[in-house]
DNA sequence: GCCGTTTTCGGCCCGACTGTTTTCAGTCG
């Protein structure tokens, strides 16, 4: 089992534990040691086998934990969870999801109505049974069904790259509304993650309601959920819903820091302030000793007081951010202006839209130095995939074209080469031979096990031509698993043949993940950040790229397309590329 | 269930909101 599955598992026996009513802290206990694990970069089953580690030294970890992760790497199941999935029927873990009720309730009216499904429950609420059972009322009922109208929808998590969009759309009408003097996004659309679920926005002004109907009067809401005297929510397209928050301006930067999370990171910054006398809430920082507000207009001031530096906040997930703190060790996040290259694109010889010259063009517009044309190989023929003749002849059109760019731009003859569902290259070595910058890829037989797929893309790594996998995991958000692939084993085998890896920075892929990236950084595996674009448009996809890298930990150099082309081409050298 | 410069017990982040109550439990972030 790797270090996902078992997170699961914890998480779902956090989940269980809940419905049996279970003492909070030992829920969350469950919790944050399925987070520990999840955000670990390196595999449990490597810390378990080791003998000179102890699985209880990783923080969130004990002593049941670790024997538990035992068994599940021994045995692949755990007694306990098999046992709870019995006791708490299916439904009432699907009613806890409508949103208002949560496990305690779904769990009376599973006992008091005999609720069997979500229809059951419509039915006993259009009956008016439920308001009937003590502790429910009229309105309880009234918003179970509309929460049952809407969950579906609701609970969708968008893009970082859609819910951009929104906020842009947004950004623009509020700026529309005079008395708003500071605004800002908080929630994990301002820790960049790669989906959001909900977004919050955060207003100083002078009147508040005005504020208010100025955000009801945006043309694409949808419906208006609450309103009150500090807080609306609207829906806007497709059910999404848009939080926003007016407070003072002295409590602007203690609002910031509270609403921006993650919850994970909030519980640290306040267990460290505790430790030091002192409060944290939205309204600021308070001596515990007499209540005196010490900190809260900006959040320079709220990290500052408790002894903190301002966290970037891709990085507010309590993973590593304040072990790095203490050591004074923050990684200098990269920049998406500190970008040379893009290493993988495709033009209108394959599924691409655009010629050679008119993505070259764009990438000098983008302020880049040099670039990969890579097109699909033959095996991917609904893309019109390019045989070894007529890569060739592509190649001699960048012959042609490269004078035309010199001092400007260096363009690389490369390919996005299919690792065939067997095993092996698209292409004969002797055609990849020629090329200056070779992809290998997974597109076809992704369903393969694991041991299968994984044997591929290692046989890719070892050939001695291949200088990048890309896409590595293959996932789409939302839409597709990543492969089987044990990641492990390709980032040894990336760290050990010299390869690099690609971030895809593609909205609906940012593949690999932040934890893979931190994993990559960890082994010293250099990484390539790359748009991977279809039209001349697809290359500004690298800032979601480059904020992915950012959650990943990563720095300029971490990242080989940071460097000009001298140094990116010397590093190739002493790769042994 | 985890954890420890108040270490093997007794804490565990903190507050708002809601609905249903009459002082609070449940839910949410």
């Amino acid at each position: 089992m790797d270090n996902s599955a078992i997170a699961a598992v914890f998480e779902e026996l956090a989940e269980l534990l809940e419905f049996r009513g279970e003492n909070p802290f030992r829920i969350r206990a469950y919790q944050n040691g399925a987070r520990a694990i999840r955000d670990l970069d390196e595999p449990i089953s490597e810390i378990a086998a080791d003998s000179d580690r102890d699985l209880a030294e990783l923080s969130g970890i004990g002593k049941t934990l670790a024997e538990k992760i035992g068994v599940l790497l021994s045995t692949g199941s755990l007694p306990q969870l098999i046992e709870l999935r019995q006791a708490v029927p299916e439904v009432v873990i699907a009613m806890a999801r409508i949103p208002g009720l949560g496990a305690k309730k779904a769990a009376k009216l599973h006992d008091e109505l005999n609720i069997k499904s979500l229809d059951d429950l419509a039915a006993a609420c259009r009956e008016g049974k439920v308001a009937a059972i003590k502790g429910f009322g009229k309105k309880t009922e009234s918003s179970i069904l509309d929460g049952l109208a809407i969950a579906k929808a609701a609970s969708e998590r968008i893009y970082w790259a859609a819910a951009d969009k929104i906020v842009a759309e947004l950004s623009e009408h509020m700026r529309g509304c005079d008395g708003i003097s500071q605004m800002q996004w908080a929630g994990s659309y301002r820790r960049c993650r790669e989906t959001v679920g909900d977004l919050d926005l955060l207003a100083v002004a002078n009147d508040r309601a005005a504020a208010m109907d100025h955000l009801e009067a945006y043309p694409g809401r949808a419906s208006t959920i609450a309103r009150g005297d500090t807080k609306i929510s609207i829906r806007v397209a497709k059910s999404f819903q848009v939080d926003m928050r007016l407070v003072d301006a002295d409590q602007f930067g203690a609002a910031l820091q509270y609403f921006t999370g993650s919850q994970a990171h909030n519980i640290h910054v306040r267990r460290i302030a505790k430790e030091r006398g002192l409060k944290i809430n939205e309204y600021g920082v308070f001596k515990i000793e007499d209540d005196t507000r010490i900190a809260g207009a900006t959040e320079e001031d709220v990290y500052a007081s408790i002894g903190l530096p301002v966290f970037a906040p891709e990085l507010r997930e309590d993973r590593h951010e304040f072990e790095w703190a203490q050591k004074n060790e923050l990684p200098e996040l990269v920049e998406l202006d500190q970008i040379q290259g893009d290493l993988h694109m495709h033009t209108s010889a394959t599924d691409g839209q655009n010629t050679i010259r008119e993505m070259a063009d764009a990438a000098i517009e983008r302020g880049l130095k040099y670039i990969a044309i890579t097109d699909h190989s033959q095996r991917v023929t609904v893309a019109g995939g390019l045989t070894a003749e007529r890569l060739l002849e592509q190649w001699k059109i960048i012959d042609e074209v490269r004078p035309e760019y010199e001092d400007r731009l260096t363009i690389f003859k490369g390919i996005e080469c299919d690792i065939l569902e067997a095993g092996g290259m698209d292409l004969p070595d002797d055609v990849l031979a020629q090329a200056d910058w070779v992809l290998a890829s997974v597109h076809f037989g992704q369903k393969q096990p694991r041991d299968q797929i994984t044997d591929r893309i290692l046989g890719a790594i070892e050939n001695p031509h291949v200088d990048c996998i890309a896409h590595p995991t293959g996932r789409l958000i939302n839409r597709r698993d990543p492969y089987a692939v044990d990641m492990d084993a390709v980032m040894k085998a990336a760290k050990e043949h010299g390869k690099f890896l690609e971030l895809n920075a593609n909205p609906a892929r940012l593949d690999l993940n932040d934890i893979h990236l931190a994993a990559a950084k960890r082994l010293k595996i250099p990484i390539v950040v790359n748009t991977d674009a279809h039209n001349i448009d697809g290359l500004d996809v690298m800032r979601f790229g480059i904020l992915q890298a950012r959650r990943g930990g990563l720095t300029a150099g971490d990242i080989a397309n940071t460097l000009d082309l001298k140094d990116f081409l010397k590093l190739r050298k002493r790769l042994g590329q």
